[in-house]
DNA sequence: CTAAATTCTTGGACATTTTAAAAAATTTAT
DNA sequence: ATAAATTTTTTAAAATGTCCAAGAATTTAG
C-alpha cells in the first residue's frame, strides 16, 4: 500500500496492524459487497490465525470512520460496501449486490420534516439478468 | 374476525388455526412493524404453548401470499409490515419504523434494464423527532 | 533506540434470530 | 363423523454477530 494511504489511515487514529491493512486492501475497490464471512475466508490463507472478532472489529471501526458502508439488503447478514453508493440492486436468487449509480434526487417528504435524516438508500429487489434467463 | 375475512383467507388456501388467526389479527392495521419476537411476545399470554416456529411459519406464508411485507431496515432482525408501503423511515436510536407515504416516482435506471425488478424500497435512516431532541 | 502507553488480536463462550425434522394435533372436505 | 392433508409443537441446531480477558503488537514519547 502507498505511504500516502498509510498516513491517511494513521491520521484517523487507526493502528495499522497487518490484519487491518489486509482487510482494508481487500475492501478497496471491491465491488462484491462482501459479508464479514467473505472477508474472513478470503484472508484466512494469508492470516490463518485471524479471528472473526478481528474482522468485525475492523469493519465496525471503518464504518464509524465513514470509510465503508453497512448494507441491510439481505436480512440475515450484513454486507459491506467500500464505496459510498447509496443505492443498490439485490438479486434474491444469487444474492449479488450491484451499486446503482443513478442521479435520483429524492426530497425528504413533509412527514419527516422534524427528523434528522442522515442517509437515504434505495434498494431495487428482483432478479439479475443472468438469474432471470436461467429461471425461464 | 368477520366472516368475509375468514373466507378471504380460506380462499387463499390458508388453514385457519387459532394461532394463525391471532397472528393475522395482530398484524392487521398494526403500524409498529413488529419483529417475529414482538409478535411472539404479544400473543404468548393468549397462546402459552405457541412456539416461535409457528410465528415464523405463519409469517413466511403471509409473505408468500403477498399479504405482508418483510423489511430489512434493521440488520439483526426482520421486521414485518402488514401494509404495502414501499418506503420507510428507520430511527437508529429507538428502532422505530415509520411508513413513508410519498409519491416518489422512481424510474429504473438504464443499468438495470435487463433485470427483473420486483420491488423498490426507499429507506430513510436517521433520528426521529423525539430522539433528535433527546440527544441534544 | 527503548520503554511506556495504548490499542489490537486471539480464542472461546455466548446471545439472538432463524431453520429443520418428527410426532402430535387440528382443520377441511366428504 | 371420518379420512386426508396440513399445521403446530417440541427439540435441536444452524448461522450470524457480540463480548471478554489475556497476551501481543504498534505507536508515541523520551
Amino acid at each position: 500500500m502507498k505511504k500516502q494511504k498509510l498516513e491517511f489511515y494513521k491520521s484517523l487514529g487507526l493502528k495499522l496492524t497487518p490484519q487491518r491493512l489486509a482487510i482494508i486492501e481487500y475492501l478497496e475497490g471491491n465491488k462484491e459487497h462482501p459479508s464479514a464471512e467473505d472477508i474472513y475466508n478470503a484472508l484466512k490463507p494469508k492470516f490463518p490465525s485471524m479471528s472473526f472478532a478481528t474482522v468485525y472489529n475492523t469493519l465496525e471501526i471503518l464504518v464509524k470512520k465513514g470509510l465503508i458502508k453497512e448494507l441491510n439488503v439481505e436480512s440475515t447478514r450484513k454486507r459491506f460496501d467500500p464505496s459510498t453508493h447509496p443505492h443498490h440492486f439485490f438479486c434474491k436468487r444469487c444474492k449479488k449486490v450491484i451499486d446503482v449509480d443513478n442521479q435520483i434526487n429524492i426530497s425528504v417528504p413533509e412527514q419527516l420534516k422534524g427528523f434528522d435524516i442522515e442517509d437515504i438508500q434505495i434498494i431495487f429487489y428482483g432478479l439479475c439478468s443472468e438469474c432471470k434467463s436461467e429461471s425461464k
